[in-house]
DNA sequence: TAGATATTTAGACAAATTTCTAAATATCGA
DNA sequence: TCGATATTTAGAAATTTGTCTAAATATCTA
């Protein structure tokens, strides 16, 4: 069910940038968003949506919510594209 | 520039579901429809977006047109993905 | 050249998406 | 407990997307 939610979630180029600066650590939600030229609000709900596409995980800190890559369903998505590169026979 | 788009046309099940059936060989606009509920224009639609986002190429023999994919931004999508994936210094 | 077949283009419309502002919720620290 | 800080939720507006029908274009064959 997520997997079609994963690869609406990466296509859109902003989310992808969140993916991006969490591969380097950890984030709080106001640090995502200090990257972007957009308002809170709109950072947390494409928060949302990295979430239910299981493609981050969230944990609360105090006052704070760190947001950290999952990396398990990304395996899943590059599944599908090596399935699309193997020739015929391969697979 | 097509970076995006292709992130973007992969999105859609429908798309996801044109490449898969390339994979195996090219195929007609009319045998790609074939294996779809909805009408033929709105298959033409998704050929054309994926076209766009040079994921496939089209040839005419006729009255038909072929389409076949482009690996080559498969490529690059590819490591995009592997980039999230690797570790803080592997890159 | 006329009719049939294959496919795309045009234009309309409903649904989904992205963003915003305002308000609500949660937690901290004095 | 009160005020400040961090974050999300709610709801509205504009844009984009996916699909349809009708019409146009391209090619083949008799």
């Amino acid at each position: 069910m997520s997997f079609n939610e994963a690869f609406k979630a990466i296509a859109d180029p902003n989310r992808r940038k969140i993916l991006s600066l969490l591969k380097k650590g950890d984030l709080t939600a106001g640090e995502i968003a200090d990257h972007f030229a957009m308002q809170k609000p709109s950072v947390s709900h494409h928060l949302k949506i990295l979430k239910q596409a299981d493609l981050i995980e969230d944990r609360r800190v105090g006052q704070h919510i760190y947001y950290s890559l999952n990396t398990t369903v990304f395996q899943d998505l590059m599944s599908w594209f090596y399935d699309i590169l193997q020739k015929e026979g391969e697979q």
